[in-house]
DNA sequence: GTTATTTACGAAATCGTTTTCGGAGATTTC
DNA sequence: GAAATCTCCGAAAACGATTTCGTAAATAAC
């Protein structure tokens, strides 16, 4: 390992004092613009950068920020979390500050990775995802006062600060699409029914089946796991239906991906006889057979402006202005019903 | 935010020196039993664990180790990597060690992260992916003197610890199969040139070649990068040839989905006209048309090994004995021609 | 019963930084 | 020209842990 100076070091050979050495590398006031580009530059001749083990002990902050995995393992099997990371990896590295990762093992000892991020880690921020309705993660993290921001809003607690990828407006436009196309019985394969984004988009569903003045049947909604099986199985009960629905909204394009098999097993077309729409916009969603039709979901930007929703919270602002929901847009390919859409709708 | 307890007030409320408290908490020696059960409880009690920064500064460990995504953000989008995180997180949250991770931009900014990585964040080791034949940042760690390992072996600098799927097999197995079938013209679609996996992938190709007997063509390997537009317009290239492929092998599943796609174009059946085989076994594999035949990639156990390995050479074992190869499984799907398959391959 | 050896604990130094506070010199104000 | 105000820099005190070394008591050896 190649030899380190540190700032005493640095400070003899600039015949200076550390704290003056310190101010200047920190760009702190009281220090002239001279011996600031002094330091500056021998700093850079000797390769000298703060060690931050001192630096932190001394500021008492970690400069660290944690993001932790939701489990089940398999959600994040996923194009989506890591263009999160990458969203936020982006922006971080502007910072000061490093991002942590750990993962939630279970559902029951999620908790325990919070818990070790901030009463061990100590980690300054910390960010998630696949917020749920009632949230003990939120929970957890006001009561201990550290700021934090999510990904997808929730019901739980005082007010916070996230970034939501609005699925109602998924569930509502996706659903009035179908109607429009003169389907009166719509199924809705549903991500876990804990989930916020579950919650958002049933209410979406409703909403445009309310607009429509058709009945709300309970049998048509079913929640299943956010991968392909689970989505097969999910389809396969609605398709069981003595009254099976002629189109299937899907909260997620794994799920859709899931469906479109079911469907192929009945001997019917996926996307002709029986179309379907997903949500999130899976890089794969165009090779599928029909491609599939979506909802964006701008991931990396959400990454990155999470990072500045936390920085403004430990700024000092107040997290009510910090509450962001965002549209997601229809991307249209053919899984909906595409010979409509040839007909005149695009 | 909770008040914290540090060592020294615990240690008089133990009525004990914070020396003896240190040695308890870590389980070094000279304590004795009944007061380290005594510390451990009280600990537990105040709810008091070491702060980092004390204990990093003093040891002059960081006890971080960094993971640095490969750029370009493309190959990312890769369910591949999120998986191997899962591992390293799962295998790195039994010790001390945290994980940070870094996203490198491109190619040229890429070594600036492990720069920053090591220089600055001071991480006492480094993992990394896409091992390239001639990789500067296995020399600018090894010159550096730095604990790492990789995911796949390379040609550069003396002997450094890894795991490596080898695409050698992938390679082999899969040409070889085609020949089986039949098969005497077979396109190669590979990753990335510079890539130690494309360089294996094509040895392997070339020896299955080889025990055939089979004459080589330049024509009919392309390099495209690692997603499924640059398959698909690599696989143009390969249809467009005067004499073409009559069987494609990919270096990568995303690459292997847009090779199908050009095929579909031309109008013939991929998997039936034109087999394919893919690499790493993308989870959506199962839901192409047709269903994709690939190789396996452990890579969640990948990334568990990676950290037995690392934290096996800063226990002092050398590097020579931390390499692994590991050999990919053949996954049959249908789209390697399960025509033949059904007449009694399997 | 004396001496040698072990065992268990404590005092103090140390890791590298930031920050507070004070003061000398330069500059402005009246 | 004296007083007031700025500018710039330095000495020293934290921050919270670990580790070395010394020493008293307890045990073992003879």
């Amino acid at each position: 390992m190649k030899q380190r100076i540190n700032i005493v070091e640095l400070a003899r050979h600039l015949g200076l004092a550390v704290s003056t050495v310190s101010k200047a590398i920190n760009d702190r006031g009281d220090v002239s613009d001279a011996t600031k580009r002094r330091v500056l530059e021998a700093a850079e001749k000797f390769g000298f950068s703060p060690d931050p083990a001192g630096r932190r002990l001394r500021t008492q902050t970690s400069e660290t920020i944690g993001f932790v995995l939701s489990p089940p393992q398999t959600h994040f099997a996923h194009p989506f979390f890591l263009d999160l990371l990458m969203g936020i990896d982006q922006n971080l590295s502007q910072t000061p500050f490093q991002l942590i990762i750990v993962a939630g093992r279970t559902l029951e000892t999620e908790l325990d990775s919070f818990r070790r991020l901030v009463e061990r880690q100590r980690v300054d921020g910390v960010m998630f995802g696949r917020t749920r309705r009632d949230d003990p993660r939120i929970r957890y993290l006001q009561e201990r006062n550290v700021p934090f921001v999510a990904l997808g809003r929730s019901e739980t607690g005082k007010p916070f600060p996230f970034v939501d990828i609005d699925r109602t407006v998924a569930g509502r436009n996706g659903t009035a699409r179908f109607i429009g196309f003169g389907h009166r019985r719509i199924g809705l394969l549903s991500t876990p029914g804990y989930l916020m984004i579950s919650h958002l988009l049933q209410e979406g569903y409703r909403a445009a089946l309310k607009a429509a003045k058709l009945p709300f049947d309970a049998d048509l909604v079913v929640e299943t796991g956010t991968s392909e099986e689970e989505g097969l199985n999910g389809a396969r009960r609605l398709l069981a239906l003595s009254d099976p629905p002629t189109a299937i909204m899907c909260g997620h394009d794994l799920i859709a991906t899931g469906a479109m098999q079911a469907i192929a097993e009945t001997g019917r077309r996926p996307g002709v006889d029986i179309p379907v729409i997903g949500c999130d916009n899976h890089p794969l969603g165009p090779y599928l057979n029909p491609p599939l039709t979506t909802f964006s979901a701008p991931t990396f930007e959400a990454g990155r402006r999470m990072v500045d929703l936390l920085l403004a919270l430990m700024d000092g602002r107040s997290a009510k202005e910090l509450q962001e929901i965002w549209s997601p847009e229809l991307i249209l390919r053919s899984s909906h019903g595409s010979q409509l859409v040839a007909a005149g709708e695009i």
